[in-house]
DNA sequence: GGCATGCGTCTTGTATGTAACATAGATACA
DNA sequence: TGTATCTATGTTACATACAAGACGCATGCC
C-alpha cells in the first residue's frame, strides 16, 4: 500500500494542477485530511512539500494558500525553463540510447494526439524534454526541471487538448529530434528556442 | 519565540554544514529531538525540508542519512552555479542601487578578511553573488541559487579561513564589480566565469 | 456612527502514543 | 558448513490530544 503522505500529496497536487483547488483558495489540513481519509499529520507533510515546490504558501495558524498563478511566476518559469533547456541542449551526451528514447516518445506523442488524448499527449511531451535534460547527468537541473513543468502544467492545462497546438508541438519536437540526430548543438539550441518561443507566447498571451 | 521546527531545522542544517553530523551519518528523529529539546514532530518536518534541499535522504523506518558529498554533487553544484550566474550576469538590471549594494558588500569582504573572520567573510561573499542573481527578479533562480550555496558551503568550509584564497576572492569580486559598473555584460560574464573557474578548480582538486 | 474589547470558532504547532517495519544477531537445523 | 528462522531492538509512519494564536463578530462604550 502506498503511504498516507503520498496519497495526500498526490491528491492535493492533482487538485491544484486541475484547478479543483483554485488559486487563491485557503485550504485547511483537517479539510484535506477528511477528504483523503488520513489524519492531519501526513497532510501536513504533503503541504510542506508542496510549499517547497512553490504551489502553496503556508500561513501560520491560518491555512495553506493555493498560490495564484501570477504574471511574474509565468515569466520566471518560462525564463528558467529556457535557461535549463538551452543549456542542456549544448551539454547532453548524445548517443543512440537518447535518440532511441526521444524517437519513442515522439511516436507516443503522435499516437496520443491522433487518439485525442490530451493528458497522455502532455505526458509524453514532458518526458521528451525531460530526457534531454536528464541526458546531461546533472541531477539538480533535472529535479528543477521537473518542478518547473509541474508549475507550467497549472498554467497550460487548458490548452492541452487543442489539436492545432498539438500539431505545432509535434512539428517542433520532430525538428528537435532531427537536430539531435544531426549532433549539431547549435541547431538543437535553435530548435528548442523556437519551440519554447511559441509555447511561451501562447501562455503569456493568455494570462 | 522562534518555532520548534525552525530551531530543529537550524540545528541540523548547521551541524551538517559544519560537519558535526558528517556525511554518511545516520540520524534518528529521537536523537535530534532530545538534542534540540523538542518533540519528534518538528524534527521530522525539518528533516523533510532538508531532504528537499538535498542535504539528507530519508530512508523509511531506518533514519535520515546525511548525504556524503560526492564528486557528482560537486560537479552538479558548480555547473549549475555557473549556469545561473552567467545567465543572470547577462540579464540583471544594473542600476545605482545594485552597484551600491555590491560596493558595500565588497567593503564588508575586505573588512572581514582583514579581521580574519572567515565566517563573516564567506557570508559577505555569498551575499555579493546573491545580489547579482536577485537583480534579475527571477525568484526561482534566486531560491535555487541559495540552495546551491548551502550545498557548496559544505564542500568549502575548510577553505574559508585561507588568507590567500580570500585575497584571490577579493580581487575577483573587484573585477566583477568593475565590470558591472561598466555595464558591459560580456565583461561581467567573463569576470564571473573566471571567478568560478578558480573557485571550482580548488574544490574539485580537493575532493 | 466609530472604535475598542471580549467571546466563540477555526486552524495550526507541538507533544505523545501505538503499531508496523527493518535489521542484526542468535539459534536451530539440514 | 551453510541457511533459514526467530527474536530483540531501534526506528519510523500515522493517529490523536491539547494548547495557543488568528480572526470574525457582536457587544458595549464614547
Amino acid at each position: 500500500m502506498t503511504t498516507a503522505t503520498s496519497r495526500a500529496y498526490d491528491h492535493v497536487k492533482q487538485a491544484i494542477l486541475d484547478r479543483a483547488y483554485p488559486g487563491g483558495a485557503l485550504l485547511s489540513e483537517g479539510e484535506i485530511a477528511t477528504a483523503v481519509g488520513v489524519s492531519r499529520t501526513p497532510v501536513r507533510e504533503a503541504l510542506l512539500r508542496l510549499e517547497s515546490e512553490g504551489l502553496v504558501r503556508l500561513y501560520p495558524k491560518r491555512g495553506a494558500l493555493v498560490l495564484p498563478v501570477s504574471p511574474q511566476e509565468i515569466s520566471d518559469v518560462l525564463e528558467t525553463r529556457e535557461l535549463v533547456e538551452t543549456f542542456t541542449a549544448g551539454r547532453a551526451t548524445i548517443g543512440p540510447e537518447l535518440i532511441g528514447e526521444l524517437t519513442r516518445l515522439l511516436e507516443d506523442m503522435r499516437r496520443h494526439a491522433d487518439a485525442g488524448d490530451g493528458r497522455e499527449f502532455a505526458y509524453a511531451d514532458r518526458c521528451f524534454h525531460r530526457s534531454l535534460v536528464a541526458a546531461t547527468g546533472n541531477e539538480i537541473l533535472t529535479q528543477l526541471y521537473d518542478s518547473l513543468r509541474d508549475r507550467q502544467l497549472r498554467m497550460a492545462r487548458l490548452t492541452a487538448d487543442d489539436p492545432v497546438r498539438a500539431a505545432d508541438a509535434i512539428r517542433d519536437h520532430t525538428e528537435i529530434l532531427e537536430a539531435v540526430r544531426s549532433g549539431d548543438r547549435r541547431r538543437i539550441r535553435a530548435a528548442i528556442h523556437r519551440h519554447l518561443q511559441t509555447a511561451g507566447s501562447a501562455l503569456r498571451g493568455r494570462s
